[in-house]
DNA sequence: AGCTATTGATAATG
DNA sequence: TCATTATCAATAGCT
């Protein structure tokens, strides 16, 4: 007749703990890995937000996840766009060249640490000699000073980048660095991936066994921040 | 006699597409991001992984979620540590020294100014003072068309990118320039908020007025990948 | 900002 | 890694 036993526990609370087992670890970071990723669409989608997400496993293996490609753009062309607002955009085709090609090298630049890093590289210890703090820091006392200070910093960058990206100066838009995200050095980049429905599943291909990959557990400590906030509750934010 | 009214309605299923309500969508997008970073924080609590996560509003707000520093390291050093292999550019090595140098700051600044957010303090002046602009600006409005061009764009530098690094021809990395999130350089006068519970609350303070708001709702599109995969069951990935 | 009723995400299993 | 299921966790609709 009617079978009584229980063909799983179902979900178990669990600690929000290390896992310490490798196995069941790595189950539980592709699973999360994907379900981060969907919440990232379902904001972008719901909200309209720009989202930009790099997860790295525990052994180094890249994920991403992008959503209007402007996100990076608005990183990497930092511009200008001082108060005095440009008018237009540009032509967008010429700088997406250019971004795309100082894109290039810092592509180039990461692979190049990656490498450095699957191999065991040094970098791990010194990341680990400055480790601290969690979430919200600290924080204290630090005022409209710095914080104008921070303005002009910010300003270099930008000029730094616009450097590099001068024609674009207005910013923005096009082109997305890197994100190499799975294209088997074939051809086909985003070609069925790029449509999303609303409950879909997501084509979170990885495998591709590679060389040297030197699993280095790193301590972690997380850093959270918001830039700022929101702007009442009239629509801004 | 016995209400008979239900509390609330509870949850009800909403289909993954833009919520018009503008309010609505601001109490959905402020909700939805904080599930996300906490997300976040637990996978990388769980897994060890290191994520960075950027958000913009609609109208151009950022939020960080950075996990251990070094993944923004990881992309802003990209550059140190080249091989044998590429030759590295120069350019970048300088760049990426200052740009981690102004994030350091613009971090710094931005603790701060959480803090005085969250005292509830002169928030407002500290705003003034960095309004002039923050580094990265206001969104423009980008087109389907050129969302679709970048597109191509993207699959265009994904080949680039496999070719240079062919040797790993699986995935490759990202790099990201940007990204300050807020990592304090400085000591951390830790108080009270740093602890996590596993089911706790977090402080996704946001708030703070700025400048200018360009709300430009530009289209989006999805670039979802994924840089490389698993190494087998075993523990590797 | 709080409160529920539900939906959605997932730990435990096979 | 994929599928299933029982639970736990996130959150839509209200106040």
């Amino acid at each position: 007749m009617a079978v009584t036993r229980k063909p799983s526990m179902g979900r178990q609370k669990i600690e929000i703990k290390r896992i310490e087992k490798e196995d069941a670890r790595q189950v539980t970071f592709s699973k999360r890995r994907g379900g981060l990723i969907k919440k990232a669409h379902e904001l972008c989608t719901l909200c309209g937000a720009e989202i930009a997400i790099i997860v790295f496993s525990p052994a180094g293996k890249p994920f991403s996840f992008i959503h209007p490609e402007s996100v990076i753009d608005r990183y990497l062309s930092g511009n200008s766009l001082q108060e005095n607002m440009t008018p237009t955009p540009l032509v967008s085709a010429h700088r997406d060249a250019k971004i795309r090609e100082l894109n290039k090298e810092y592509t180039e630049a990461l692979n190049k640490l990656e490498a450095e890093k699957k191999r065991g590289a040094a970098l791990k210890k010194m990341k680990k000699a400055s480790r601290k703090q969690f979430w919200w820091d600290p924080i204290d006392d630090l005022g409209v000073h710095e914080l104008e200070q921070l303005s002009s910093a910010i300003d270099e960058l930008k000029n730094q980048v616009a450097e590099r990206a001068d024609e674009l100066l207005l910013g923005s838009s096009s082109s997305m660095s890197f994100l190499p995200g799975n294209n088997s050095s074939n051809g086909m980049s985003s070609t069925s991936h790029s449509e999303y429905s609303s409950t879909t599943t997501y084509e979170t291909k990885p495998a591709i066994p590679n060389h040297q990959i030197l699993t280095s557990s790193l301590p972690h400590h997380g850093s959270y921040g918001t830039g700022f906030g929101f702007y009442g509750r009239n629509g801004l934010y």
